[in-house]
DNA sequence: TTGTAAGCGTTATCAC
DNA sequence: GTGATAACGCTTACAA
């Protein structure tokens, strides 16, 4: 390598380092003088200084470390959009690491970041780590990384970071309620991960409103999506094959609504007049299927932004209450959740 | 910050810096004696080096740069998902960057790039910078850079870099002539970005294979779409308000067919009844729209699989001759490219 | 207002 | 085989 540096500008313009680190830095007094003579050479070198150097000799790194589970999820980079935003603008620089939804690079991505030395970490865990094995390790590697953490989506029930996420309860249920309002008396739901807090939050939520509103739930109406596509589409089939089924549903994430769609396209049955569904989430392009779609918009961008000003504040301000913010997410009435007669 | 060091283990462990850091790098002789030792206080404490340390001191860093036009928009997450898999089964570390198309970020991004001193960049640029301030301005900032780079996706004609990218050109050729084949003739194009050389290569591809098939291109038939989905929904509408429209058209990017098709529907047009159409890229949930579509599949993950081995074999080999790989989209045959009297 | 020098956590070059 | 020691490029007392 043969950047420039402090040294070959010092010299250049004929000063000490020391004047000018206090130029770059905008600390300590230099004479306006020496001042643009030391910006002339910088300029004309194109001098940037060592991020490394300057990370290890301030103890502190200007990294920002964001781990998810999976990068081209549309969920998930919508919130990487609004994290690396933030990150942008704030003049931080962003590293990026995807867990695949695998505990394992979860932690070696945690590693990685105890590494870098970041200095703040938006995390999406790939699991819970209620369990205890997992938990600890997590623990751990948290307790090195020894930076401001702000966990977001997924929160992480045993740990006490600011969490920035959605009420995933409150939201199945107002979205079962829409389902419930429009008439529907046997409801079913495609289901998300049940060894994720989401993803039992949300089915509690689905269960509560059912209950409270004096209607059933039968076992067979539940599908277990798990969060994936391919899983959605081939057991919500299975169900439509299978015949005497709920007029509506509830669909638990993006993904599976996908394989949900897929299989009600697939039937040619028609939304809503064969089968309702409202949906978590926005899908892409979905103005522009011929089918009504009724959803909860968690404003997922924003959550991104959210979380990055959590985290900033935290790091310029470590001795403050923990942060937990909770957003509820809008039901966005679109006639998918209509029952036809 | 108070993470372990280097100087803790050894201590620890009873030894010289020195010897630990073989132990690390697995460099030099150390007796399998003091190695277990060595190894078992690294793990007692979890020891994890300093990356900045390192690479200030290596004078080389293992942080891969990767910058491009927008993070949430599926093709680019999909090139991303390829990077991050690469960097990460190769242990690097991945630093990101989102330009938003604004060639100002890119440099913005550069120049952070430069600062980290990363090890190998993959970038897609903003824009296609042959115009003289802007090329003397890239140029410079990469020149500086002085790390290998491979240019994705939008080929940047004055610089010799290592690139991997689509033929666009054939790509629109071969989609037209399914149209062609398929019967039509009169076509239209949802044009993309004029100002970017893949706008204009899927362009002239197509207006070259309307022309050797003996058909005339109708200036009105031309949309200029600009990759933008509300830029190419408002002209397409346009044009079908207008009438006397072509009978098929080939849509130059993802984000445009969701314009395209918005519009489609907005008119209650049927696919390929009322019009037909060929589009570059595939589109998230294409399944389950009950319409077919045709498309031109880019193979975009395996894309940036292959832009991060080409950057690896060069950071490896400097001095190998410079790579162009230019990958043939497939065309896929679904049906919306039908002419039907 | 400016320069000298120590230190940040590594690696790499030497002696031993 | 191993351990001092000098870099690496920067910041930050402390002196001047």
């Amino acid at each position: 390598m043969c950047a420039v540096t402090i040294g070959d500008i010092a010299r250049e313009a004929g000063v000490g380092k020391a004047t000018v680190s206090r130029v770059i830095n905008e600390s300590g007094y230099v004479s306006e003088k020496t001042r643009a003579k030391i910006v002339k050479v910088m300029d004309r070198f194109n001098y940037q200084p060592s991020a490394a150097a300057r990370n290890l000799s301030r103890q502190e790194s200007d990294i920002i470390g964001l781990i998810l589970p999976e990068v081209n999820n549309q969920f998930f980079s919508d919130i990487l959009k609004g994290v690396s935003q933030m990150v942008d603008k704030w003049g931080y620089t962003l590293m990026l690491s995807s867990s695949e939804n695998d505990p394992e690079r979860d932690f070696k991505a945690l590693r990685a970041m105890i590494s870098q030395r970041v200095c703040g970490l938006a995390y999406i865990p790939a699991i819970d780590y209620n369990d205890d094995p997992w938990y600890s390790r997590l623990d751990q590697l948290l307790k090195q990384l020894g930076c401001p953490v702000v966990i977001l989506d997924r929160p992480l029930e045993r740990f006490e970071f600011d969490t920035v996420m959605t009420d995933n309860y409150s939201g199945a249920y107002a979205a079962t309620e829409a389902l419930i309002q429009a008439g529907h008396r046997r409801i079913g739901i495609v289901a998300g991960d049940m060894q994720l807090f989401i993803g039992r939050e949300r089915f509690e939520g689905f269960r509560d409103a059912l209950r409270q509103n004096g209607l059933r739930l039968n076992e067979e109406d539940v599908i277990d999506g798990r969060f994936d596509e391919q899983i959605a589409y081939e057991k919500t089939l299975q169900m439509f094959r299978r015949g005497r089924c709920p007029t509506g549903f509830l669909v638990c994430n993006n993904l599976s609504t996908f394989g949900f769609l897929k299989a009600v396209e697939e039937m040619k049955l028609r939304i809503p007049e064969d089968v309702a569904f409202v949906s978590f989430d926005k899908l892409v392009g979905q103005d522009i299927y011929n089918i009504p779609y009724t959803h909860l918009d968690r404003h997922v961008l924003t959550q991104g932004l959210q979380a990055m000003q959590v985290l900033l504040r935290r790091i310029h301000t470590p001795d403050r209450p923990v942060e937990k913010i909770v957003n509820l997410p809008e039901v966005v009435l679109r006639g998918s959740e209509k029952l036809v007669k």
